[in-house]
DNA sequence: TCTGGGGTCCTAGGACCC
DNA sequence: TCTGGGGTCCTAGGACCC
């Protein structure tokens, strides 16, 4: 038997918000959270007014400029973020101890088996209980952080996220079990996570606008449109997805319930114009950050990925299985001798990244191996970082090229 | 008005082995 | 010598999510 027991919940304009905690004169005037006025950079957040002017989430900087010139325009405070989410994640799992962090500002949570720990007389049955819950649920996130949120409760997680969408802003909807489909028959198919922008197009063009239609959709044409997710995405446009939570996000990892798999660690950058040597110089400093990054997660990686675009936007990627390692100087060295390869057009470079992947868990060492010096120099360096901050110790190669003034190498991370 | 950065998952062709 | 098929790994690209 299904039960509305799966409950989507999620910040309202996290980042926005947070920055509105941070300073309250921002309160009620447009804010668009993603980087300076005129710069370089999209939209993370916005506000209720930006977007009442036409900004929207991924949209660049200067387009949101141009629609929101009186717009207060932030970088934004990611340490903050983290705070806040971290806090907001405290105050849900008060209220169920299944919870799945999906990103920075989004949570399911599972009520199942949690009725009769909350039923009380005044509810009519248990979907009334929960929707009570839900409820004090987002007002206690309200209450003590200052923080709007919205929630989303259906049988399923894939529903429960769609009405979280309809209950925004600062609203809370139960689809109850049966209801599902009725509910989302009428709505566009972009409402449904899992259908993109691509997809969207792809289906306008067979004349499928709503969900209604795309449930009853032929198999074939499902099928060349979303590839192996065709059968899941219309059990999800019926309302009959699955109830179990996913993933955690990376960074929550160590709370994963379903978390055998390791994923992959990346990052990259996307600059003005450069040399060639700058660029190289750049992805150094790259490896040496997702190195650390691993080995702070205790995992090596089998397989390097480079990113590259060019200035025409055209992006290419290239990797390499290796034997597993954490170590920068491996890293780099097949970073850079992809990156070689790779460059083959004489246009300027706009973007770099690294990634590393087919993730293992480290061989749990008691001691430090005397044969393995790669090792022992990345954990030393990451001693030295703990204690004096990250750009306190880098590889030459990083030094040589980036106009990095020599300073501030004391005292921890903030 | 050119389009960030962190991820996940799927597809498809070719290599290689049996 | 030629042909075929299944399984698995490697690699590059792309859709999607927040």
């Amino acid at each position: 038997m299904r039960l509305a027991r799966i409950c989507c919940l999620d910040l309202d304009t996290f980042f926005v918000s947070v920055e509105r905690l941070l300073d309250p004169s921002l309160c009620g005037r447009p804010v668009v959270v993603g980087g300076s006025k005129g710069g370089r950079g999209v939209v993370t957040s916005s506000s209720y007014e930006a977007r009442a002017l036409g900004v929207r989430s991924g949209m660049s900087i200067r387009e949101a400029t141009r629609l929101a010139p009186r717009a207060v325009f932030l970088p934004g405070h990611h340490g903050e973020y983290t705070k806040y989410s971290t806090a907001a994640r405290e105050i849900v799992e008060r209220f169920s101890p299944v919870v799945v962090a999906a990103s920075i500002d989004e949570q399911y949570v599972d009520f199942h088996g949690c009725e009769s720990l909350y039923r009380r007389a005044e509810d009519v049955d248990d979907d009334a209980t929960i929707l009570r819950v839900t409820r004090a649920m987002t007002q206690a996130i309200a209450d003590e952080l200052g923080l709007p949120s919205s929630a989303g409760v259906a049988t399923s997680r894939s529903m429960a996220k769609v009405a979280c969408g309809l209950a925004k802003p600062r609203g809370v909807i139960l689809v109850p079990a049966g209801a599902e489909e009725a509910t989302l028959a009428p709505l566009p198919v972009r409402k449904l996570p899992g259908v993109g922008p691509v997809s969207e197009q792809r289906l306008h063009r067979a004349g499928i606008e709503t969900l209604a239609q795309l449930v009853s959709a032929p198999d074939t044409l499902l099928r060349a449109i979303f590839g192996a997710y065709a059968t899941g995405l219309r059990r999800d446009a019926r309302g009959e997805g699955g109830a179990e939570l996913g993933r955690e996000r990376p960074a929550f990892r160590e709370h994963d319930p379903y978390g055998e798999r390791l994923g992959s660690i990346s990052n990259e950058r996307t600059f003005a114009e450069r040399s060639a040597a700058d660029t190289e110089s750049r992805l150094c400093g790259l490896s040496e950050r997702v190195c650390a990054r691993a080995r702070s997660r205790g995992v090596r990686a089998g397989r390097v990925t480079l990113r590259l675009r060019y200035a025409d936007f055209d992006t290419i990627t290239r990797s390499r299985t290796i034997t597993p390692t954490s170590e920068d100087v491996e890293v780099h060295r097949v970073v850079l001798d992809l990156y070689r390869r790779a460059r083959t057009r004489p246009l300027p470079v706009r973007l770099v990244g690294v990634a590393l992947s087919k993730l293992e868990l480290d061989a749990p060492q008691l001691e430090l191996p005397p044969f393995d010096a790669g090792d022992r120099r990345g954990r030393t360096v990451d001693l030295v970082r703990d204690k004096f901050g990250y750009d306190a110790v880098h590889l030459a190669t990083t030094l040589s090229g980036e106009p990095r003034t020599h300073k501030r190498s004391t005292g921890p991370r903030a």
